[in-house]
DNA sequence: CCGTGTTTTGACCTATCGGTCCAATCAATC
DNA sequence: GATTGATTGGACCGATAGGTCAAAACACGG
C-alpha cells in the first residue's frame, strides 16, 4: 500500500547540516535547504516538522559524527599526553584544511543561539561540557602514569585546554594562519608539564 | 534656515549597538533597532545608510570603548605581569556580570559575518590582531624587566594567551560558571612563567 | 490493472524583512 | 508671522521569510 520515500533521509540531514554549519541557523533560508538537499519544500516539511528540528538533527549529526568520533578515536590511543598533541594536532588541521573555514558546528551554534532553543542549547552544553571531561580523564590518567605532574590541577587544565581549543576554532575562521595555530597548539602542551 | 536632529546620533548608536551584541546582525531587525532607540524609521534612514553602516558604526564604538578602553588601562599599569592577570580577571568580572551574558561583541561579529562586509571584516581583524600585540608587547617587557622568562616564546604565547582570552569569552556565553572561568584565567599565567 | 494510501510537487498563504517616500512638522531667519 | 528647508512619522513597497495545502504521481496488495 504505502511507498517509500524517494530519498535517505540521512543524506539529506547531511546536505542540510553542512548549510546550516556554514551559513548558521539564522542566514539559512528554507530555500536554501531545498536547493542544497535537491528535494522539494513540501516533502521536507512532510519528513520534519520545519526548520527547527532540522536544525538539531543536523547538530546531533555533528555531534556524533565529528565530536564524538574524534574522541573515541583519541581515546583509544591510550597515551594522555600523546592524546592531547593528537587531538590539537587534528584541530589545527580541521580548521585549516577546509577552505570555507567553517570552523566547529558546535562553538558556532553556541554563540549563535538564541535562548529559546532549549534542546539545541542543552545538546551544544553537554557536547562541550563532555570535551572537557575527556581532557581531564587525560590528565588524571597521565598522572597516574607520571607523564605528568601531580602538581597540575585536573579540572582547571582541563577547562583551559578547552578553551585553547575554542580559541584555535575560533581564530581559524578569522585571518589566523596554519602557523599561528599550531604555535597556540604547542603552547596547549605546556599546560601539562 | 534648518532644524537640529532632535535626537542624539551618538546615543542611538549606543542603543543600536547593545542590540546588535546581544541578537547579533541577522537577528537584529530595522523594527527592533526603532523600538530600542525610540526614533523612527525615517529618521534612522535619513541619519544613517541603513542597517549595515548602523551595525558598522556599532561595532567601531565598541572597539573604541571597550577594547581600545581596557587596553589602555592596562597598558598604564606598566607591570607586565599585574597587567595580564589583570586583564583575564577583567574578561571573567565583564562575562559573569552581564546578566544578558552577551559575552565579546567583537569575537560574536567574527563568527556571525558573512564574507561580504569587507569593513566590518576588517574591523575585526585588525582589533584581534592588536589584542594579541598587546600580549607580545607585555611579554617581551616582561622578559626585559627579569619578570618573565626568556624561554617563553614571544609571539606563540602572545596568541595562545589571545586564543585564552576568546576562549573564556565562549565559555562564559555557555553554561560555564564564574569558578570555572577563573580557573582557566589563573591557568593563563602559566604560560608567562 | 485497479483501488489504496503515502509521497511529491509547486502554487499559495500570511508575516515580516530592509528600504522608500512624502506630507506634516518644526526651528531658524527674515 | 510668513518663509524656508531639513527632520520626522508612518503608510507603503517589492522581496522574501517560514509554513500550508490540495491535487498529481506513485508502489504496493488485491
Amino acid at each position: 500500500m504505502p511507498w517509500e520515500k524517494s530519498f535517505d533521509e540521512s543524506e539529506v540531514i547531511d546536505k542540510a547540516m553542512h548549510v546550516f554549519w556554514q551559513k548558521g541557523y539564522m542566514a539559512t533560508s528554507i530555500s536554501d535547504l531545498t536547493a542544497a538537499t535537491g528535494i522539494q519544500r513540501g516533502s521536507l516539511y512532510n519528513a520534519f516538522s520545519g526548520k527547527q528540528e532540522l536544525f538539531l538533527r543536523s547538530l546531533q549529526k555533528y555531534d556524533r559524527e565529528q565530536r564524538c568520533v574524534l574522541l573515541k578515536r583519541l581515546e583509544a590511543i591510550d597515551d594522555p599526553l600523546k592524546a592531547i598533541s593528537v587531538l590539537f594536532d587534528a584541530i589545527v588541521q580541521q580548521s585549516m584544511e577546509d577552505p570555507q573555514k567553517k570552523g566547529c558546528f558546535l562553538i558556532n551554534t553556541s554563540l549563535t543561539l538564541s535562548e529559546h532553543d532549549d534542546e539545541a542549547q542543552a545538546l551544544v552544553s553537554t557536547a562541550l561540557k563532555e570535551f572537557t571531561q575527556f581532557f581531564a580523564r587525560q590528565i588524571k590518567l597521565g598522572q597516574q602514569r607520571e607523564q605528568i605532574p601531580v602538581t597540575v590541577p585536573v579540572r582547571a587544565t582541563a577547562r583551559a585546554l578547552f578553551a585553547l581549543v575554542v580559541g584555535i576554532r575560533v581564530m581559524g575562521r578569522g585571518g589566523f594562519d596554519k602557523p599561528a595555530l599550531h604555535q597556540v597548539a604547542k603552547q596547549a602542551l605546556r599546560l601539562v608539564s
